[in-house]
DNA sequence: GTAATAGTGTCTTTAAGACACTATTAC
DNA sequence: GTAATAGTGTCTTAAAGACACTATTAC
């Protein structure tokens, strides 16, 4: 049986939810989008191959956000070449200053390497099951942004209130009161602390954060008017 | 590289919580504790296996519970015997009236099948990397029980609002506020639902629920006294 | 001054936490 | 009646939701 790691690389440009994808050179699915992703070599862990093939396939370099594991897809026929199963990770990516990392990788199984706006068209045009994979990973962040302090990996080092805001209204789909979030923000003890120092764009200059030393906020930061009571329970993934 | 999937089956016997093992017969770590779990065969997704390797090795029939998949481990040096990943589930199974599902079981990769109560003396007596594996899923076993209605899985299909907090306190470790639990499952929309019927057990019959149709606790059942706001992420794992 | 953005305070509502008594059964 | 267990109500406190104005900068 063969094993691969894939990635979920989600980021945020030009205002909208964006991920990594790659155009596959070879068949099966030549010329379709897929998610970055390859073989576990000897001596790896998934982890470890995950960040390889990121590096491999898009130039992205994980070593400035981590990895998590979100959940491992096995079923028989989900890879036309035979037995496969993937084990995907999520990553979140601070806006890029550069457009994206783009045909300079060499890669023989990759024609090129871009970031793509998540919206239903794109759904339909994934190879293998990474539509499926891509709308749980999606769930999940959604999760997590609720209870962890991962939105703040969409930002730089340095954020300011508006930018965090900014992050749970793309993902949300929903405009947020803005002194209710700086409320919030500032009062989970752990999630964001400021450096003293200012940013200034046009406006009254706003103050800098960072991340602080919290690992979950408590009690989470829900998305309004979502009572998600009945909802689905998503990926099948355990809460951390 | 071979691929399996193992299993923490949890249940709350004796008024403890425990988990079910094997005994393993054959080297490596023969005759130390083990999950439950095996080698996926062609054709079958991990879930299949997982439920076919707890029929095969302790008798439990998983149609009567879910299976939640929680993590996938990697490490190389893992198994001994070679490159080996493992894919775990985590079980709730309801407290069951037979004492356990012993030696019938024929494998001959396992002696018998037992439950053990979790507690520090067991944790460094398993083999492979499971100390590792049920930490982690204690932790998730924890969490779940804070946003999902998971600990309805501890009880029969039918329960006692008394029974349910009791499952709350074996687990997460001190007593809670009848009154307030009462009125926080009660509240909780979706989350249980009266049948109408009663139970009597030598005092004022008590009546019965059972699980309703939520599949999120909103806002989440938080333990007492425990604010976790710095505490570590646990496994690893995205919350779903 | 004007435009643009950042930052803040109050009232109301919801739910959690603490806490003690009454109700129904078996014996 | 007694023992055992189930079930309930109130006060206080914490935090979310709704809502409008002032502060600081560039031009």
């Amino acid at each position: 049986m063969k094993v691969t790691a894939d990635l979920v690389v989600l980021t945020i440009r030009e205002h909208t939810l964006q991920v990594a994808l790659v155009e596959r050179a070879k068949a099966p699915f030549a010329g379709m989008l897929a998610l970055p992703g390859g073989f576990v070599r000897p001596g790896e862990d998934l982890e470890t191959t995950a960040r390889r093939e990121l590096r491999e396939e898009t130039g992205l370099d994980s070593g400035t956000f981590p990895l998590r594991q979100l959940k491992t897809y096995s079923a028989p026929e989900r890879d036309p070449r035979g037995r496969v199963i993937t084990t995907v990770f999520l990553a979140i990516a601070p806006n890029l200053p550069q457009t994206q990392t783009p045909s300079e990788v060499k890669n023989n199984d990759v024609r090129r390497a871009t970031w793509v706006t998540i919206d239903d068209r794109l759904m339909r045009q994934l190879a293998f099951d990474h539509r499926q994979i891509l709308e749980d990973a999606r769930h999940a962040a959604r999760n997590l942004l609720e209870h962890t302090p991962i939105a703040t990996d969409f930002c730089g080092p340095q954020f300011t209130i508006t930018e965090l805001r900014t992050v749970y209204e793309i993902i949300w789909g929903t405009p947020l009161d803005a002194r209710n979030f700086h409320r919030k923000a500032l009062h989970t003890s752990g999630f964001i602390e400021p450096t003293g120092q200012n940013q200034t764009s046009g406006g009254r200059p706003a103050r800098l954060y960072r991340v602080g030393p919290a690992k979950r906020i408590h009690p989470p930061l829900v998305p309004p008017c979502v009572d998600e009571k009945h909802s689905n329970d998503g990926p099948g993934q355990a809460a951390s």
